[in-house]
DNA sequence: CGTCCCCTTGAATGAAGTCAATACGCGTGG
DNA sequence: CCACGCGTATTGACTTCATTCAAGGGGACG
């Protein structure tokens, strides 16, 4: 059976047993939910009352301030999912979109708590999977405390696609980047036009080629270099592949 | 027996038993630390392996790139504590360091588990305290990417003063506020220069005091319209208090 | 074929950074 | 007790990076 984008993300951190990995292939089939792009998946203010497990598509958690300006915090990639406690809060403090065509299995507070119980590898990973989250997170606020725009722009180029890659979403130094250059501003608190700058230059340095959506990098140490990049915070390097699988 | 910060701070969104609150008094007392500002609690690419639960003093969590600009990535007040599952991952991606003299209980894997096994309503509330940390995370990246230098520091200080005030460390309008300017840059993306001219403004307006590591806040409504803040992110509203104690 | 969204480009403007000089407070040691 | 040094705060003048404003182009779709 093909292995799901969870499933092939978590092996990097550690080696799933067979019955782990039905069991994970199973969580994705539960409780499926299609979204077009901008559609809301849930809003602030609601009471969140399951997981959402992103298995096709992209998604972001954005916060509007009340004049209307709007941060994109993050961004859900396939395999991705969200903060597995959420239900501990009452409501949300902002949103989560679909940025594309979205595929979500909602998993409910029983089905994922059960999991957790009688399976403590995937817990483990899980758990290395919300700290990975909260690492890039840290690694956003050090890119727009203290990268400028190129720099910004090149980083997130290098997290997409490393993220990307983790979970099979790269062929030959190309991905997709469904993202319009309005909604990159958004993420690296840079204006549409200033975006643009940055791309074009990229693109002049032969750098990195970006049209209809589609990412290709030809250089990456040199993108790497730019952006000041280093991909420790993302946790690949096999931590937890010491603990024997029982496979 | 006096509240410690951190059953203080759980009370905000939880009842918890006298037995709940006589464990985690406990917690604190274990293997105590000291260190003095600027002193690396943990430092990049070391193994964590206990986790940190901060009584007294200020500490941050702070990622250096590699050209030597520096971003203070969040903030430890007392009640604190930094992740709890920090030991999943082998190597920490960022440092940890105190800002004034601190006290540390560090927390080894196995009290922690026991505790977490025994007392589940004790687990319930640190992982609220968990998720807020993310949310504060958030807020922090939010205001990066649309805050401008005044907006930001008027955030910041609504921030850090709600969060003292839910340990019981403002009394009159007033807390400590033991960071210098340059510090503050750092967690705003800003220069010392600028902040300097930001605090001057919030000054003259009335709006605050800060002098020898005071903060005293005049008129907190308006500084929270300067601001754009909204405390919402917090989860302060008692979340779980419906869930009763077994007092 | 027109409309809408997105991308592109140029010129003017502005917020924050840089550089540099000065002031202040505090502890130390002569 | 004073001189000194050090870290921090303050202020002014100049620079720069990114924003704003504005106009035009291209592709998808009804």
């Amino acid at each position: 059976m093909k292995n799901s984008r969870l499933v092939r993300k978590l092996g990097h951190f550690t080696r799933l047993s067979q019955d782990d990995k039905e069991v994970l292939e199973a969580l994705c089939r539960s409780r499926p939910r299609r979204f077009g792009p901008r559609d809301t998946i849930i809003g602030e203010g609601e009471r969140p009352q399951t997981v959402s497990l992103f298995l096709d598509g992209w998604a972001c958690r954005h916060k509007g301030l009340e004049d209307g300006r709007r941060q994109i915090i993050s961004l859900f990639l396939p395999g991705d999912l969200c903060d597995i406690n959420i239900f501990i809060l009452k409501q949300m403090d902002h949103s989560i979109s679909a940025v594309t065509p979205v595929t979500v299995a909602e998993v409910t507070r029983e089905m994922f708590e059960a999991i957790v119980e009688g399976h403590p590898r995937i817990a483990q990973a899980l758990w290395w999977e919300s700290l990975v989250s909260a690492a890039i997170q840290r690694e956003w606020t050090t890119s727009l405390g203290q990268r400028d725009a190129k720099e910004r722009i090149s980083h997130l180029l290098c997290e997409l696609y490393v993220r990307l890659d983790c979970v099979g979403l790269v062929e030959r130094c190309s991905c997709q980047l469904p993202l319009s250059q309005a909604e990159i501003g958004e993420m690296t608190g840079l204006t549409a036009v200033s975006v643009n700058r940055v791309l074009q230059d990229l693109r002049h340095a032969g750098l990195i080629d970006l049209k209809s959506r589609v990412l290709t990098i030809h250089d990456l140490p040199a993108l790497e270099r730019i952006a000041l990049f280093n991909a420790n915070y993302l946790h690949l390097e096999g931590e937890g592949k010491h603990l024997a699988a029982n496979q």
